[in-house]
DNA sequence: GTCTCGCACATGTATCTACAAGTTGACGGC
DNA sequence: GCCGTCAACTTGTAGATACATGTGCGAGAC
């Protein structure tokens, strides 16, 4: 049971829609049987359907019932953040191997998108992330030196960190994905098991606090054969999607 | 001038945010400073900061004042359609050789996805588009048979598409972005003047009415070096962005 | 039988009010 | 000087109301 009207409101009709009560294609309930099914007014009924429109789970226009539409479910934030909360979510088994945890100072691109000085330094770490023991992922991920610290004495290879800062009271906010193609290098290509030169998936991501202070940098490369990247977007609530020229 | 008072506002405040004139990091104006200057109660003040907390420009929390982000500008949903309004946004010039265009029963997992018949047919299109001259994807598109003959008694070469569509009042509403990496084949690797091989940042996407009607579907290949993907999304209002697996 | 007008209903927009809940800073007790 | 409490301000949530605007269907004119 959630607190906010609102949000018990928007659970309750992606329930609905996930479960097929209300197939795609269909309308809604109008807002004013929502309205009275839940007992409240049309704010939180209209916020909660305003939510679903931004998932991009319903659409429709002014005058007609807004109508289910056939989307790819929206992944909680945590899943877009953690691999190994992504590789629960997808029914697979994650792992991870440590090739390098340490304390330097990172170079100048990486300094500058976390916004540190010359002098600062911060805790690097690359891993092999591998799904039901295969490889998946190479990750090279820099924290803030605040955050990083916490992680030195933990078990990178069972522990997940994201629970682990989670705990600490650390509020991962919002991120930033920057996608591309690269070709696997030679390191790139001995961890995953592929040839050297061939594509991967390469996600550059930035994650800040809800101020906007930059907490973490990462570069990771997916092999293709295992992950891809789905985003929706619409005419009317246009999504932070951008596809950016070189 | 929009129409509707929160447009105006969240327009308002973009153009700051864009200006300068609220720099990153700084608070922005309370609720009800906002409500006097734009003459409004809290009801559309809301709303664009809402608006705003969507796209990522904006973050905090209850009882703080929101926090203008450095976040990337969101682009209107035609510029990600549009391959030509993008090159346009982005000050480049847009350019197209049209390799083939057909009326066809597609294949079959074309058809699945745009939700055809097995005798069903549709418009199918390979062009090659070039940013300032130089080729940068290669574009192959399906439309879907009612929508698609519109475009065979069009000049390819020269005309925009989707301004094309917009003025035969076909209503694109919905766009689903699938992004991987893939290797060059043959063809591409000749089209885009890439050695065979190489890596190319592939996105399908399939484009819908706003009542979930597919209308076009693309498989795009780009050149890793012109172009890449941004996405930004928040703990609270989650974005419909999907990391999935094979 | 067909076309058109208008009504019922839907969503979109905006206002006012009220209270809950989190943040910040200032004042006063100790 | 330090700390706790409270007051003022902020955003979050929810209600009621009113009117604008777009859709679709049925009744009536022809």
């Amino acid at each position: 049971m959630d607190s906010a009207l609102h949000l018990t409101i928007a659970d309750e009709l992606r329930r609905r829609i996930r479960a097929g009560e209300l197939p795609v294609g269909s309308p809604m309930p109008s807002e004013s049987e929502l309205c009275r099914e839940f007992s409240a007014s049309r704010g939180p009924v209209r916020q909660a359907l305003a939510a679903l429109r931004t998932e991009g789970l319903i659409g429709g226009g002014q005058g007609r019932r807004a109508v289910v539409l056939d989307a790819v479910a929206a992944q909680p934030f945590a899943t877009l953040l953690s691999f190994s909360r992504w590789a629960e979510m997808i029914g697979r088994t994650p792992g991870q191997v440590t090739q390098e945890i340490a304390v330097r100072r990172p170079d100048p691109a990486v300094a500058a998108a976390l916004h540190l000085d010359a002098d600062d330094d911060a805790v690097a770490l690359v891993r092999l992330r591998l799904l039901d023991g295969e490889p998946a992922m190479v990750e090279r991920t820099t924290f803030v030196a605040s955050i990083g610290r916490a992680l030195l004495d933990v078990d990178l290879d069972t522990m997940s960190i994201y629970a682990h800062l989670a705990d600490a009271g650390v509020d991962l906010h919002t991120a930033r994905h920057t996608l591309d193609a690269v070709a696997a290098d030679a390191r790139d290509a001995e961890l995953l098991g592929v040839a050297e030169g061939s594509p991967l998936l390469r996600e550059r991501r930035l994650a800040t606090s809800s101020t906007g202070e930059p907490l973490e940098w990462s570069d990771d490369r997916y092999r293709p054969d295992v992950a891809t990247v789905t985003i929706t977007n619409t005419r009317r609530t246009h999504t932070a999607m951008v596809r950016s020229g070189a």
